[in-house]
Parts: structure tokens; sequence; C-alpha cells
DNA sequence: CTGAGAATGATTTTT
DNA sequence: TCATTCTCAG
């Protein structure tokens, strides 16, 4: 036992050890969080405080929940399957599972995911007959689950305008439409379980009993429903062990309430809240680099990172004229990096939009780097596999309109866009689902029901062959044998029959002998709540590219964070949001601590973006890095009252090649100096002589038109 | 129903 | 710029 406790530090020792009171514990990037959280309630069991049943571990990625289970298991000679660790959605979906009558739901019933949600939100707003202009669905599908969030069901929503009011009638309706066919959004499941639990007095007792502990990672990332969650499991005895880093809260667009971390501490009276501040992972500069950003955030719990390895190397930095340049420059050093042996997947190039990785890719593809994008379309999102599971649900839930809607014409069998909407009127006087008013309808629709009967004849068979049957009854097959591009959609196909069979390996439920087989549910469950894994080149040496966000919880030998401009990162749109600069400090932190040896930072003076060239100020964050652990690889931008910057020949060349000079010699991309509004970049010139005028980029001072013969400019 | 061309609009994202 | 969505002719 006193083994699991060696190597651990001071602070992280005290976490492990904890009396059976409430913790907070500030684990700051790279501190040994996860271990913490593992050792602790291996620990607990260990010394006999806990059994493997009563435990509760909340995650947010089906990721941390499956590490974390890992090395629990190699931790411990326990069996993993009476444990409750999993995922919010997860734990509620199995929670929900349990006891479907208690929550009003059927009992098979189906998860939509994002993209159902706003298939649904669409059929719904057709058949009210809204104008979808007036209220978009996707603005209505946000507004919908920011209600659930916050824990309000359509009745206790407050609505003042007509507006408001109007898109809480529509969120009842949503619901009334979820209900009649037995679908749970993802917001559903959270809310649905906490309502489970705070009427159902017995029901709550009994797991407030059995999960004495309960555990969560990242919580600085659980939004007001999640942390109202929490409390109701916990209630009176239950003890809360909350991890999470309040400087890696980079989630509040989607609702993550960082607030929760202070209340917590507030409202269960923590008296332990530890630091956990030693790093195990970054040189000295680089979390020097980190800490000395977010300091300039205000509303901290406060925090300092710390390592007991040397400084090693300076943060490199690096001036490029164009996004192209600065691509071109990331390629030459790569491959400078690959020649003193540095493996390409030990590199990350991030970024903070999506739409800067189409740069990097064209000059690393022309470079034949070989390199893997993170954060495309996932396994289960492909088109082809979620028409298979369209196939798979009807076939455990009829009523199920959204997949009827998805797959009643795929492949084309006749039933066009009129026939669907006689269906739905005829289903709507009805009060019946689609696929009732199908069997009414007769014809070609009944033709489809048939088809869907003819499948549950097979549903008894092994899942596996089940999903093999469905794919050849639907004509999926068929239809994707006849397309000229079908091939990798054929091979999609046959890896769902294999992602089938794996599943039942792993965690099938089998046994079951039913006319369903209780594999499908369990395995329609996992298809909504597991994405699957990001396709594509998993296993070679690729250099890794993706967005700062996706970058959270990774770690690099060598980060390069390309594009550190203003109006990029920090995001333009972030500045005229509430808190929104300083979570783009926050994630500008999470980005610099990923790397564990060297540090590359770049900007471009001119970048197109939207079709459009547009000349950006380096990020205010890159001033924001001690000059003293910054190395230039460009000649550092002369600062206001400094001399100019010595060209190299490379640089005057470009500088050649800049755009045409104006009268009074000022020229698009020139820095300058204005006495109110700083300094700023020349994006545009106009009119000659006593009316040229100059549009000028300040950054966080907006965008100004300036009469060049009144505006006193410097170059700066 | 399909496919071509126009219109649109474009942080960040897991479940 | 460019990917997605929409519209309309065939």
């Amino acid at each position: 036992m006193s083994s699991l406790l060696l190597g651990l530090n001071e602070p992280q020792l005290a976490a492990v050890t904890l009396p059976r009171q409430h913790a907070l514990i500030l684990a700051g990037a790279g501190s040994g969080k996860t271990r913490v959280l593992t050792t602790r309630i291996a620990w607990l069991i260990a010394t006999n405080q806990m059994t493997p049943q009563q435990v509760l571990a909340v995650t947010f990625t089906n990721k941390a929940a499956k590490e974390m289970l890992a090395r629990l298991t190699a931790m411990l000679p326990i069996n993993a399957r009476g444990m409750w660790i999993g995922t919010f959605h997860g734990l509620c979906n199995r929670l929900l599972r349990a006891h479907h009558r208690d929550a009003g739901l059927p009992q098979l019933f189906q998860i939509l995911d994002s993209a159902d949600q706003l298939s649904a939100i669409k059929r719904l707003l057709k058949s009210l007959n809204v104008d979808d202009e007036k209220y978009p669905p996707r603005e209505l599908q946000h507004f919908i689950n920011a209600q659930k969030e916050q824990g309000l069901r359509p009745s206790a929503v407050e609505a003042w305008d007509g507006y408001t009011k109007k898109r809480v009638e529509l969120y009842d309706a949503y619901e009334a439409q979820c209900n009649k066919e037995g679908v749970v959004d993802f917001a559903e499941l959270l809310l649905r379980s906490y309502e489970l639990l705070a009427r159902n007095e017995a029901l709550r007792r009994h797991y407030q009993e059995r999960f004495r502990h309960i555990l969560v990672d990242e919580f600085q990332d659980t939004n007001v429903l999640q942390y109202k969650w929490l409390k109701l499991l916990a209630g009176q005895e239950g003890c809360l062990f909350c991890v999470g880093d309040d400087d890696q809260s980079i989630y509040a667009f989607r609702g993550a309430e960082v607030g929760n971390m202070r209340d917590f501490e507030r409202e269960f009276k923590v008296k332990n809240v530890i630091r956990l501040e030693q790093n195990y992972r970054s040189h000295g500069n680089i979390l020097d680099a980190a800490n000395a950003i977010i300091k300039h955030n205000e509303h901290r719990l406060g925090k300092n990172l710390w390592t007991e390895a040397g400084a090693g190397e300076p943060i490199r930095v690096f001036e490029a004229y164009s996004d192209l340049d600065e691509a071109r420059w990331i390629v030459e050093e790569i491959r400078a990096l690959a020649r003193d042996g540095h493996a390409r997947s030990e590199i990350a190039l991030l970024y903070r939009s999506n739409a800067q990785s189409r740069v990097l890719e064209h000059a690393l593809f022309s470079a034949g780097l070989p390199y893997r994008v993170y954060g495309g379309l996932r396994f289960f999102e492909r088109q082809e596999i979620k028409h298979a599971l369209a196939y798979l649900r009807l076939i455990a839930n009829p009523d199920d309109d959204t997949s009827f809607a998805r797959v009643v014409n795929f492949p084309t069998r006749g039933i066009g866009a009129r026939s669907i909407e006689q269906l739905q009127d005829a289903a709507r006087a009805a009060g019946s689902s689609l696929f009732a008013a199908a069997m009414q309808a007769g014809g070609k629709a009944a033709g489809f029901t048939t088809l869907i009967a003819k499948m549950k004849e097979v549903a008894h068979l092994p899942l596996p062959e089940l999903v093999d049957h469905v794919i050849e009854l639907s004509g999926l097959r068929t239809h994707y044998q006849a397309e000229k591009e079908g091939q990798d959609r054929l091979a999609n196909l046959d890896e769902l029959v294999n992602a089938a069979a794996s599943f039942v390996a792993e965690e099938g439920v089998a046994g079951a002998e039913g006319e369903l087989s209780a594999d499908l549910i369990a395995f329609l469950a996992h298809a909504a709540l597991e994405a699957g894994e990001h396709q594509a080149g998993e296993g070679d040496d690729a250099l890794q590219l993706m967005t700062t966000h996706s970058a959270k919880g990774l770690e690099f030998n060598i980060v390069f964070l390309s594009g550190l401009e203003e109006g990029l990162f920090p995001h333009e749109n972030s500045l005229v949001e509430p808190k929104g600069l300083e979570e783009e400090r926050r994630l500008m932190y999470v980005a610099v601590t990923r790397a564990r040896q060297r540090l590359y930072l770049s900007h471009a003076q001119t970048r197109m973006l939207h079709g459009q060239t547009r000349y950006n100020l380096p990020s205010r964050f890159i001033e924001e890095v001690p000059a003293g652990l910054i190395k230039w690889l460009t000649p550092k931008m002369a600062k206001p009252g400094g001399v100019p910057p010595r060209l190299t020949s490379v640089q005057e060349q470009r500088a050649s090649h800049a755009p045409r000079a104006a009268d009074g010699g000022w020229r698009i991309g020139q820095g300058v100096r204005h006495a109110r509004f700083g300094e700023g970049v020349i994006v545009n010139l106009e009119g000659g002589g006593a009316d040229a005028r100059a549009q000028i980029n300040f950054g966080g001072a907006g965008m100004k038109w300036l009469a060049l013969s009144v505006a006193k400019l410097e170059a700066a």
C-alpha cells in the first residue's frame, strides 16, 4: 500500500491522503493531476475507507475516464465494472437506463447528438410553420441548451421580451417532441437525471449513501447544472474531491462556470485547498513565460508553477512577413529539428482557429512532411455511419422521427419531399410518429416500414451480424458500391461491423434473451456518447496540428504557436465579450504550458483572412513574455522611441516587395504611432495630397481612418 | 431528384 | 478565400 504513495511530492501526498472532508485541489498544468486523482481512489480503497462500488469519479471526456480507469487497474487488482468512473453524460445515461421508468423515459430511449438535435429542431420549426429566418435553428439550439445547462425548464425561464417568450414556447414544443419520440439530447441527460434524483427521495438517499466519495476532474469546466448535480449527489454525508485549474478554464463559451470553484470553496467551507504547483513537464523558461503571462489576469485563485528542471532554452520568437512566410519558416525549422533527430510526433503546431491550418498544411504537404490534423469529423459522425445507425435506431425505437426522416429515402426509394410532408401532416393529425403514419399510408412509405420489420426479425442475432445485415438490407452497401467515391464509405461501414464486434467483446452485456439484444441499445448509446477516435494516420510519425483548445491536456517536446497577432489571438470577438480577454489569456497559458523543451512563438505582418489581406499587430501576449526569456529569430520590432531595426538583406528584399508607397512616403503594412491611439499598422491608404487618408489598425484601440494632413503620425 | 451556380458567412468544442 | 447551404432549372 505504501508503494502507492511512493514518489509523490508533499502537496500531492497531502491531497491523496486527505481525511474525509471536502477538498479543492488547484492543480497547475503538468503537476500530476491525474496521478493524484487516481492514487486518491486507490488509497481510499487500499485503506478500506471505501469499496470500489462506492467510487464516483467524473470526467469530461471519455479519454480522461479511460485513462483514469487504466491507471487505477494498474495500481490495484480490482474489478473495474462496479465502479462509477465516467463522463457526466455517460454516468447520467447509466442512471437513466437503470431508472428509466422513474425518469419518465421509455426503456429504449435514444440519445441525440448535436447534429441530430439540430435536425430535430429544424423539423419542429417546419411543423409549427415558424419562420426560420426569424428563429435560426442554430441559435434556438444554443438557447435551449443554455437553459438546460442552467437547470431551467421552459416554465422556469424568465422571458421579458416577445422574442425570448417565443423561444421559450419553442423550447417547450421541442421538449414535447422529444418526449413523444423517446429521445434525449446531451443536456437532457444531465437535467433529467438531476430531476430524477431531486424528486425521488428514496433513490437520492440510495445513491447518496452509496457514493461516499465523489471525485471530479477538470472542475473548472463544470457548468451550473453539473455543479448542482454534484451537490445533490454529495448530499450531507458525501465528500467532494474537486480537482481543477482556474487558469486553464477555456470553455466559458460553452457554459463552463469557473465561479463554481469559488462557490464550492465557500458553500462547502472547504478547509483543504491544496495547490499543486510543482511542474514535471516543462523547463524553467517556459514556466516563467507562462507565469508572467497569466499574472496579467485579475480574477485568479492564484498559483505559480515551478520546476526542478533547469531553465532550458529561451523562448524563440519569429516575425514573419506574411502567413506564407511564417509557414515556410516553420517547415525549415522542422526540417532542421528532424535532422537533429527529433521525432515528428513530438512536435506540435498550434493555432487559435481552424482556418489557420490551411496555410500550414499546404506548406507541410509541399515539403513532404507527414502531419496529422486533430479535430475533424469523427467516426460516428460520418454520414454513412449515421445512416447505418439510424436504421439500427429505428429497430430499437420506431418512434424516433429524426432517424426516420434521415433514412426513409436513403438510399433513394422514391419517397420524395412531398411524400414526407404528407407523412408529417398525417402524423401530426393522428398524434403519432412518422413510422406509424407510414404504416397507415400504404405504398412506398409502408414498404419502408416493412423493411424495418424485416430488419427486426434478425435483431436477435449477435450484434456484429445484425449490423452487417442492416447494412445489407438497407441497401447502403449497394448504394455506396455504385458510387464513384464510395470506397472509403464502404470501408467505414465494414469498420462499423468491427466496432460493434469489439464493443461486444469489451463491454458486451450479452445473455439477454429477448427479441432485442441489450447489446444493441448499449452500442447505440456508446455511438452517441463517444464520437470515436479521430481518423487517419495515428500510427506513423507525424507532426501534430491542432487548435490551442484541442491541445489542452496534451504535451509535446517542441511546440510552435503560430499566428500570435492582435485580432487573431487574442481573437477580435473576444475583446467585446465580458471577460473575453482573460479567457484568451488563459488559452495562451494553456498553449504555452504544452511545451516540454522548446517553445516557438510566431506572428505575421500580413495574413490572408476571409479572402482579404489583413495587417495585424503582434499579439500583446508576446509582449507579456519577459524580454529576458526571449531569443528573437528576427530583428525585434521597434518599440516606441526606439531605434528602427536594421534590416537584414532578406528583409530589405521583402520590404521592397511591400505594397506601394503613397503620398508622404507612408505605405501599407507600415508600423506607426499616434499620440492618443498608440501603436498601429497602416492597412489602407486612400486619396492623395491634402486629402490623403490612412486606415490604421490600432489593435485594442480599434481600426481608425485618419487624415494624414491632420493626424500627427510617427513611424514606429 | 439531381446537379450546377449563387449566396452566405466564417473563433474556440465535448458529450 | 473557401466550404457549406440554398435555389432553381432541367
